[in-house]
DNA sequence: TTTGTTGCAATATCATAGATTACAACAAAT
DNA sequence: ATTTGTTGTAATCTATGATATTGCAACAAA
């Protein structure tokens, strides 16, 4: 089990707005291209990552631009843009509460999970869009 | 997008086979009464664990013991028993290698990502049977 | 008014997880 | 040797969620 591919992507639509954003009109389909998934999956994921503040996208007209500086977007706004706030496992409902460890396993994890979480949070956070595209400047020249 | 509830259905399982392994024949019949879930995917699981070393299980007669102590079981063993070895995040395949975002997408979340997951198997890691089982004695004395 | 685009709904397709059924293999008890 | 209760495993069913696809109204600029 694994997170959906929505993250990965919505990371290569942030990095290609941020890199052709003035050369040329950033569009689903040019996204679409690049990604190589459905241009309604880009126009979906747009959506949220507008909706999270992060571009800004030119209706009718077309095209999209970053709201803010890559330094100051990181992938955690990503992740909070794009996935559901969940948890990390996911719980068997109803254990049985006549047993003792059914009755206490949910409170027995679920700080300890969510604690993990919050490092995977933390670690995502670290991570900016800036970062990114100095190391992709580094690959391409 | 989350892990299967298999993780917590397996240390739900650990937990009861700790707690009643000297008192009574812990079958998967048992267990799916605790669990609440069917008592095939306890089997199922239970196979998991015991092709991990985690549990023995006695064949014929039924009943499982903990192959190890409990303080030598952790949290990271019981995951690489049950989940598949995948990365984090799913990537989407084939970007477009005309594009140099396309071309180097994969490459520049990936090594990110495997660390954020290193973190997350260090902390599983440091969380291990025994101290679930404290809890659990502090929670129902 | 035309053109290219976004936003969104509806539907289709596909993969995966869990539930369920069925049954052979097994070991102990009688 | 037979019975009994259990494990191990395969096959199938169902539900859910993710992505793909189609279609179209709304929009803004030329």
């Amino acid at each position: 089990m694994q997170f959906s591919f929505r993250m990965p992507v919505a990371v290569h639509i942030l990095l290609c707005v941020a890199s052709f954003q003035d050369e040329l009109k950033v569009t689903s389909n040019f996204l679409a291209g690049s990604v190589n998934v459905h241009p309604v999956i880009i126009r979906k994921t747009m959506g949220q990552l507008k909706a999270a503040g992060l571009v800004d996208v030119a209706a009718g007209v077309g095209g999209a631009r970053l709201s803010r500086s890559p330094e100051e977007i990181t992938l955690l706004d990503v992740f909070h843009a794009v996935e559901e706030e969940e948890d990390l496992f996911h719980f068997h409902e109803n254990p049985n509460p006549a047993c003792p460890v059914g009755r206490n396993i949910h409170a027995l994890l679920d700080n300890r999970l969510q604690t993990i979480r919050g490092h995977m949070m933390k670690d995502l956070e670290a991570i900016t869009l800036q970062s990114l595209l100095d190391d992709l400047k580094a690959k391409t020249t």
